[in-house]
DNA sequence: GATAAATAAGACTAAAAAAATCCTATTTAT
DNA sequence: ATAAATAGGATTTTTTTAGTCTTATTTATC
């Protein structure tokens, strides 16, 4: 129930070079360092993120890598399914036919509203709000429930 | 990104005992048939559910498991989370140790978030409204967005 | 009390996935 | 031409998941 380290770098890499930027030309050792990636790793990583058309890479001498659109066009959904794919919290949801009871199966909805809602959270949070937002500022609406700081 | 079998089986196992009734007793080789656990392995499954109070075990011939609680007072977060700990997307989220950004970072905030709404959509399914939704009846508001039903 | 029918508990194994790493090839600025 | 970069794939190591097996204990029943 946790993402990859793949994905987590993936976001670091692209949030890195959202703070540099829009098109701005990073060479991958820095983004390796700077975001604490391990170098090799981000080049399986730096290709994946090229094929979902989220970043561009530059090779040979003076070569890197850039943000391919406006960070505020790049939302986290989308970098951490370039990596693992699509999310789903239980295999029934994305594919029905795993489980002979799906169609039948209140459980199964429930997984489909959870990973309804993880996608939205992340669908909702661009790189340009994420590169801005520093430290303590919530992109989210306080949440409805919890009832301690108003006594 | 996904949960593991066990918490499958978990929520499986459960939810046959809530749909036999609040108090009775049910032989683990049936649970395991009629729910499509591997019988061996739902003896480990049902320590974890019982350590958490969910689950009642009866050793000795004519034993078995039972619920522990009506089902309305059990639901799917507490089973899941029964068997594969505290759900967290990322690991910086429960353990902000684990990331030296933690303090000043945005994408943790919105991990935070996406955790949240995860839980708090598994917290709202209770045992007896699985068992009574049979199929398709959906224990969520109707998604928002998606304009198709009505032309 | 003996017996048989159940589960407990934990060690163990196998398979799969994750997390890197390494090596050879290609691209490009100078 | 050369050196500085990345590409791409094969390989390895580690971790996690999934499941099994064996021995011990509990309990109903005769
Ligand atoms: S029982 Fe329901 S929730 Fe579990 S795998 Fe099948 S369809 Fe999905
Ligand atoms: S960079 Fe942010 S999201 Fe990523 S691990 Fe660190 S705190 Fe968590």
């Amino acid at each position: 129930m946790k993402i990859t380290m793949a994905a987590e770098y993936a976001v670091r890499c692209v949030l890195y070079l959202a703070q540099q930027g829009s098109d701005v030309l990073v060479n991958r050792q820095e983004i390796a360092s700077q975001a604490r990636i391990p170098d090799s790793f981000l080049t399986k990583i730096a290709q994946d993120l090229a094929r979902a058309g989220i970043i561009t890479i530059k090779q040979g001498a003076k070569g890197g890598y850039a943000l391919h659109r406006p960070p505020r066009q790049v939302n986290m959904l989308e970098v951490v399914e370039a990596i693992i794919g699509e999310i789903s919290l239980n295999e029934c949801v994305t594919k029905p036919a795993a489980c002979p009871a799906s169609p039948n199966c209140a459980a199964n909805l429930v997984w489909q509203e959870a990973r309804r809602r993880v996608r939205d959270t992340l669908r909702a949070a661009d790189f340009e709000s994420l590169a801005q937002a520093g430290a303590c500022v919530s992109p989210f609406p306080p949440p409805p429930s919890p009832p301690e700081t108003r006594p």
